[in-house]
DNA sequence: AGCTGGTGTTCCGACTAGGAACATAAGGGA
DNA sequence: TCCCTTATGTTCCTAGTCGGAACACCAGCT
């Protein structure tokens, strides 16, 4: 087993000292599913600051993916471009310096094999309003219908959010996929809200007999 | 700020030595969510190895919330033993040497003040399926229709052991809560199933012109 | 001059994921 | 009988992830 290393090197300086043999090396096994998720909107076009992918991924990634943390957005940039599937250059154009990063072609074809290679894994969920949901014999039904009319309320805002990223898409070709994507989304909130109310209701009216 | 303190001690010897001042203290600030998990696993009542645990877990708990992993499981129940939130004890009935944890009247009372006081999280997701469907400008769109269709054959075989949990449950009042937390499952991979197979009717017809 | 807020990045500690490793028992087949 | 597999029960290690503190600099406002 080769040393698929580590993602900072605080022995090392950066610049000149072509001291590893691990640059420019292929990832012999898959990166973590976040390290594609940046990749892939970095395949969108873009070369971007760490800041402001960060920002990106906050306002339209985090819907479907967790929005990973800005220390692991530049943790992620160090590495991708490490194993070449980025390109970075300095950039003191803008009034503040900083590193900016492009995918590179390289990266793209590994995009690709990703996509192409890979079996699908099911999605990771964590969901409190469920848990909580789960262990309303410990608290008064209140506390409990309470906390679902407060996750009802958190939905109806990220659906919001999610109209306008939707919104700001049209029904340009180039952004098809994303704009199916964010349709999913907004239907999942709405059936969501939907079944919520539901057990809310049910909660409510304890045994309706049913009357069929 | 005091220490919370690690949860693995591998210096000490953990039979007698009182030599810590941090036994049954009471935990300051909220554990993670995943230890109110576990906790209100057991707050069902019944008095558990790790390795039971971990198994109600893959088979319940895990439809709305990951699945802890085995060594987290044993790190959890030791740090809330040693906050008091648990009692446990050597069990030498069974043909193997286990340890045996259930819930204290502590470990009852914290899960019943989180569940007054915190704030709700909103649900954090995971989705590889979704996010492959952003990248679907990166390959052939029978790539992306074959993962989705993976994707719902996945959906479907959640579906029937979710709906085995809840057939489990009847409906018995006992377990009202895990019978329409299961319910809920069962409604979101319904409403999952269906706007997926929408998705891939998109794809295959692209411009369906709206008939309205 | 100082305060606040946004840009840009690094570092650290805690939490989490996943598997390897270890140990023992039960059951089945050559 | 011996080996193999499966299940029980637990520990350890590595890498990945999260969240905040810290640092630095610039802009605009008071």
């Amino acid at each position: 087993m080769t040393d698929t290393g580590g993602v900072a090197d605080p022995a090392g300086p950066p610049e000149d000292s072509l001291s590893g043999s691990d640059l420019r090396q292929a990832p012999e096994h898959d990166l973590p599913p976040t390290s594609y998720a940046l990749l892939g909107l970095l395949s969108f076009g873009p070369e971007l600051t760490g800041y402001e992918l960060k920002q990106w991924a906050d306002s339209t990634l985090r819907f479907y993916w967790v929005a990973p943390a800005m220390s692991q957005v530049y943790s992620e940039l160090t590495r991708l471009d490490r194993l070449g599937l980025l390109e970075s250059r300095d950039d003191r154009t803008g009034q503040r310096p900083a590193r900016r990063y492009k995918i590179s072609e390289r990266g793209m074809a590994e995009l690709r094999r990703w996509l192409s290679d890979t079996p699908i894994d099911f999605p990771v969920l964590k969901h409190p309003a469920a848990l909580r949901l789960l262990l309303g014999h410990l608290v008064d039904i209140d506390v409990t219908r309470k906390m679902l009319g407060g996750y009802i309320a958190q939905l109806d805002e990220r659906r919001a959010e999610l109209q306008e990223v939707r919104d700001g898409l049209g029904s340009d070709a180039t952004f098809r996929f994303p704009a199916e994507v964010a349709q999913w989304g907004l239907s999942y909130y709405d059936d969501e809200s939907r079944t919520v109310r539901e057990i809310v209701d049910r909660l409510s009216n304890p045994e309706p007999p049913d009357p069929a």
